[in-house]
DNA sequence: ATCCTCCCCTAC
DNA sequence: TAAGGTAGGGGAGGAT
């Protein structure tokens, strides 16, 4: 056994609530730590939960307030310096500010923390209530706000924009307006919160349950061979002799047609192989790692390392340094170099590049259903390259082609370095991949060790490859040595033929031999390709699958692993012949629906399963479980930080980002032995926290910021973190032109109608104007923010470079436009793009002035901005954020009111425009008129669609309350009028919603009214003939308005909230194929189905300018502005 | 029913 | 000393 612990998850009852499993451990673990213990629970351990822990708020202590003192102190040493960022101390803005950010901000922590020294002000490194006057934080984790919201009190809670517009004002503003909204109601006192301790906070985190299973050795090939071949033993024998004899590779190839008397169809085939060539001697240093394969990220840790004589009791003591995460600031670079599993697990991307897979992958016998009928003709091969590792390093040692070898990182019989791969001598005695090499040296005392040499394997993998497609071209490859063929429409003879020259080229071109199987399906071919193991063929026909399967252990169908094989074993089935006697049925019921079928199925010889080309990736990742050791939180972050470079790296290598990130933590198990492993993770707790951001990102300081963020979620000492991971998922391209182009019904709808988009209020072509000339000297870039990216753009410009909508990429952004953006739409933006915006602009100017003062000059980040800028009319007609730029501050609130007073009445009369621009009596444009009447007079089938989507209880409301709608809102307070007439009392309303103080009663629910929401479907139903259509996000985001809150809950209103800030900022996020169209209905239609978001309002308020300016005037005058 | 999320299992 | 990674399939259970 490979892994320290025995448990296995097979035996252990499934949790209910994932989530919870891990919280007691934690807690007992808490309870024995000595010193971090002290900063990192011990103010929690009353807490059965983990949420509070999760949080900075939680973790002071004394290491903590220690380490708050160093950091302060060097924090006002630079500060005495004052050469920070090469500019002169600004006015003192913030005296007598001192915050604190919490997790994942924008800009980033070093950014706020910069403003605050040069601007006055001061920076607490870890949370301290009798410091701290304002705590800064944006974009948390819906598990982090409830926490946050437990501590917050008392404090200001304050998004990072506030210490952006107040230097940008050059005076400090009040925090109100800035008030993280999805704190903005209820925030307990703190003194709350010592009393709330043992009060659990509900929270997702996630928590594996332990599942360190046994890993049985590999059975590789023995027990197939022993439950077929029997028949065949002579003929093996003789074939393995006949292997040794011959010296000129193209005279080893024997063939051996065992068919001919032999009771069995199943037919077998064997050459020899002998070496000669330049000696690679046994440990030779001639090693190279797949780090050469990998996109490997370098070290980086900066100014730890600063050896605390203090910390020095580590665990495994300093004799670990060497090799674990705590001597090498570039271990995770140096690991993957080395590891062999990562050089297999990343083989396949590899891959992927090298031979692109064609098109030419017709699924031609996919006749939907692969009867066994159909896989009756199919012909499949697999092919597998024999003891992969170890046949590539002894290529040039012929003298040990019968002695036991193995491939491994050490040659000490007493170590615990695994075996990767042995030869079959070498398996004779047990030895075997996986095992340790201690115990292979006690199965094997003359065990030849030889190392690694993965760019051989790397060479030979590609002329196997090149071999297999060449005469195939239907290939799906398995890894680095094993693929499948499918021959079926090959019409030239014969299979085994094909095997054999296959082979017989592998073997002169690599001089390794590789084995075959050929069988009717993929299944059938794999095992045959065991049976054939080494050096050999094996051909399994129809008529003898069942014979075939019935002595053959379960272990050795593909998929049953471990697991599986101890369940079935239970149920007394340890051959397929007996896994032929339960029922489908049974097995589905046990198993699960596929499982069941896979089990049913396979023990019958059965594989619908095609040969096909590999798919792109869905997930891209990296991971370190070995040698990883931290004493305190600077060696995570390093670590975290190279594994973001990794991860970053990789994606980009697939030219791919991600929205999803999850960060796996092995913790040692709280009463786990030393690892049996030498640096092994040992006995472990997986632990893992995910998190989804709006836009896909390959960039990695953004990963880095979300690491940290969920790194910060766990709540552990960082001495028992055993493995760290990271995982992307969610992956979209990163070219947009080979974005998928579904989506977008409304925007087709919205274009068709508008046939030319140039037009431009006045004021709009003044800004411009000014604008235009301000940044004349930009690089044929008329000022346009994106200057060919958006979806409205692309439609008109025709000189764009992509005829389809794309993201403006950072690179394309004009930086002094965007630098001109009042800071809090730049603040906005900047989230957009994941903090990066700061960082490239602070990068770029770093002699200018206060980057958040308008701009003006435009200084060298012209040669940042991109493209072609298409100069043409139709180019500077396009409309760009620039719009916005030289607004200051009270003008802009000024148009955003009036904005929000008249956009009531946006969406119909503007959809109705462009619809039918001379018919604007389609719809009531009166929104009193909204009303269950309004239901009652849709078309019957527009009301059923309407009603199906409501709750219950709503319909109910609306079927027999008929008229009071007006009035629904329960809460009243702010229950607003909505007519025509009242906009402006909207407008207000709005405006103190905005702006006002702490709420007192407000509440940040979204409450809907009913007949809005009936209204506003009707009116879509109307344009787009029915909500079906719209596109996925927009009829979330419409669900979210039917069912705003669970009623019994009042955290679920702050739920519902928050994901709809999700999808706003989705909406807004100005990426993909952005559609102008669809997010400026969306916003009015959104507009008016809620005053209550604080959220939405202020995004409402900074973005819907710019969509007006878009897209607004092309829906003519409804919208009154 | 169908999707989504969080895992476990499997293979190399 | 040693380099226990990677990604897809799919089950369970919850949301819709
Ligand atoms: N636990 C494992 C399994 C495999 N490998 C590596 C070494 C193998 O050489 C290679 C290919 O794996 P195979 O399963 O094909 O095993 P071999 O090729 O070594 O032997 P066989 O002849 O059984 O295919 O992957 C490894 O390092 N560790
Ligand atoms: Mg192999
Ligand atoms: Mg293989």
């Amino acid at each position: 056994m490979s892994y320290d612990s025995s448990r296995s998850s097979a035996n252990k009852s499934r949790k209910s609530k994932r989530g919870l499993d891990n919280s007691n451990s934690s807690n007992n673990k808490n309870s024995k730590q000595k010193t971090l213990g002290m900063a990192w629970g011990a103010n929690s351990l009353s807490s059965s939960r983990s949420s509070f822990r999760n949080s900075p708020f939680s973790n002071f202590g004394s290491y903590m307030a220690e380490k708050n003192r160093k950091l302060q102190h060097q924090f006002e040493a630079e500060a005495s310096t004052s050469s920070h960022s090469g500019s002169s101390p600004g006015k003192l803005i913030f005296q007598g500010v001192y915050i604190f950010i919490d997790g994942f901000t924008i800009p980033s922590n070093q950014e706020l923390r910069a403003y605050m020294l040069k601007y006055g002000g001061r920076f607490a490194n870890y949370f301290s209530r009798h410091q701290v006057t304002h705590i800064i934080c944006s974009n948390l984790p819906d598990s982090k706000i409830k926490n946050l919201r437990s501590f917050s009190g008392g404090l200001p809670v304050v998004k990072p924009a506030w210490i952006l517009d107040s230097i940008a004002a050059n005076k400090l503003l009040s925090w109100v307006p800035y008030q993280l909204n999805q704190l903005a109601n209820n925030q307990p006192k703190l003194s709350a919160f010592f009393t709330l301790k043992s009060n659990p906070v509900l929270e997702n985190v996630l928590t594996d349950e332990v599942c360190q299973v046994n890993l049985d050795p590999f059975l590789k090939g023995g027990t197939t061979k022993d439950a077929c071949i029997s028949k065949v033993d002579e003929l093996i024998k003789f074939a393995e002799q006949a292997g040794q004899l011959p010296d000129d590779p193209n005279h080893q190839f024997e063939e051996l047609n065992t068919s001919s008397g032999k009771s069995s169809e199943v037919k077998m085939a064997k050459f020899g192989s002998s070496d000669a060539e330049d000696g690679n001697s046994v440990n030779s240093k001639h090693q190279s790692g797949p780090g050469l394969f990998s996109a490997s990220a370098s070290g980086c840790c900066l100014h730890n390392q600063s050896s605390d004589g203090s910390l020095s009791s580590e665990p495994g003591g300093p004799s670990n340094r060497h090799h674990s995460t705590l001597g090498d600031p570039n271990f995770v670079e140096n690991y993957f170099k080395s590891s062999r599993l990562h050089f297999i697990g990343t083989w396949r991307s590899r891959y992927r590049k090298r031979f692109p897979s064609s098109s030419s992958e017709l699924k031609c016998r996919s006749s939907d259903l692969n009867t066994s009928a159909n896989s009756d003709k199919s012909t499949i091969i697999h092919v597998d390259m024999d003891c992969f590792f170890v046949s590539v390093v002894i290529r040039n040692h012929p003298e040990l082609h019968d002695k036991p070898v193995a491939v491994c990182h050490s040659d000490n019989p007493k170590g615990t370095a695994e075996i990767s791969s042995a030869n079959y001598p070498a398996r004779n005695y047990g030895v075997k991949a996986g095992i340790f090499v201690r115990d292979a040296k006690a199965l094997c005392p003359q065990l030849v060790i030889f190392p690694y040499n993965f760019k051989a394997y790397e060479e030979v993998a590609d002329q196997f490859y090149s071999i297999l497609h060449k005469h195939c071209h239907k290939v799906q490859a398995v890894s680095c040595d094993e693929a499948f063929l499918d021959i079926t429409e090959k019409d030239m003879g014969d299979p085994e033929l094909l095997a054999s020259t296959i082979r017989k080229e592998i073997f002169n071109t690599t001089r390794c031999t590789a084995s075959a199987g050929i069988a009717g399906n993929m299944l059938m071919a794999r095992l045959a390709t065991g049976s054939a193991k080494p050096n050999g063929q094996c051909y399994i026909p129809s008529v003898s699958v069942d014979e075939y399967l019935y002595k053959l252990p379960i272990k050795a169908l593909p998929g049953i692993g471990h697991v599986l094989e101890e369940k079935l074993k239970k149920q007394n089935v340890w051959t397929c012949g007996q896994l032929r006697l339960i029922s489908k049925e049974s097995l589905q019921k046990d198993f699960g629906l596929k499982t069941g079928e896979m089990l049913w199925n396979y023990s019958r010889g059965v594989d619908n399963r095609l040969v096909g080309n590999i798919k792109e990736s869905k997930t891209i990742g990296a991971e370190v479980n070995w040698g990883v050791r931290f004493k305190d939180l600077q060696d995570s972050q390093c670590f975290l930080l190279n594994l973001c470079k990794e991860v970053s790296f990789r994606l980009q290598g697939c030219g791919v980002q991600g929205r999803m990130f999850t960060l796996k933590i092995k913790k040692r198990r709280k009463d786990a032995d030393e690892p049996a492993k030498y640096m092994g993770c040992g006995d472990c707790e997986n632990l893992s926290h995910s998190m989804t951001v709006s836009i896909a990102t390959d960039d990695v300081e953004v990963l880095q910021r979300i690491t940290k963020q969920l790194f910060g979620s766990f709540c552990f000492d960082v001495k028992d973190i055993r493995g760290v991971g990271l995982q992307v998922s969610k992956l979209e391209n990163a070219d947009p032109s080979k974005q998928a182009p579904e989506r977008n019904s409304l925007r087709s709808w919205l274009t068709s109608t508008t046939t030319e988009k140039a037009c431009r209020i006045d004021s709009m072509a003044k800004e411009r104007a000014r604008i235009d000339s301000e940044v004349k000297n930009l690089i044929g870039n008329s000022g346009q923010l994106f200057p060919d990216h958006t979806g409205f753009s692309a439609q008109v410009n025709s000189n764009s470079s992509s005829d389809i909508s794309a993201p403006p990429p950072l690179s394309h952004l004009d930086m002094g436009v965007v630098k001109g953006l009042p800071a809090e739409l730049f603040s906005e933006l900047n989230e957009i793009y994941g903090g990066k915006l700061t960082d490239f602009i602070a990068k770029s100017s770093v002699a200018s002035e206060n980057i958040y003062s308008y701009p003006s000059t435009h200084s060298a980040e012209g040669q940042e901005l991109s493209v072609d800028g298409g100069e043409g009319p139709l180019a500077s007609d396009m409309i760009p954020l620039d719009f916005i730029m030289v607004e200051n501050r009270a003008k802009q609130h000024m148009i955003e009111e009036e904005q929000a007073a008249t956009s009531w009445a946006g969406l119909q009369s503007e959809a109705i425009c462009s619809v039918s621009p001379n018919n604007n009596d389609l719809m009531p444009l009166s929104l009193s008129q909204v009303d269950v009447s309004v239901l009652q007079q849709l078309p019957e089938e527009l009301r059923g669609d309407i009603l199906g989507q409501l709750p219950a209880h709503r319909k109910q409301e609306l079927t027999s309350n008929a008229g009071s709608h007006l009035s629904e809102n329960p809460e009243g307070a702010l229950n607003i009028k909505i007519t025509e007439n009242q906009s402006n009392s909207t407008a207000s309303v709005l405006n103190s919603n905005l702006w006002s103080g702490s709420p007192p009663q407000w509440v940040d629910k979204f409450t809907v009214s009913s007949c809005l929401i009936l209204k506003t479907l009707a009116e879509l139903y109307c344009t787009l003939g029915s909500t079906g259509s719209l596109s996925p996000i927009l009829q979330r985001i419409i669900s979210e308005c039917l069912y705003p809150l669970d009623e019994n809950s009042d955290a679920c209103g702050e739920e519902a909230t928050y994901d709809l800030c999700e999808l706003f900022k989705q909406y807004v996020k100005l990426k993909m194929e952005l559609d102008l169209e669809e997010i400026y209905v969306c916003f009015c239609l959104l507009k008016r189905l809620t005053t209550k978001s604080k959220f939405f309002l202020q995004v409402y308020n900074i973005v819907f300018p710019y969509l007006q300016a878009s897209v607004g005037e092309n829906y003519g005058g409804g919208l009154h502005i």
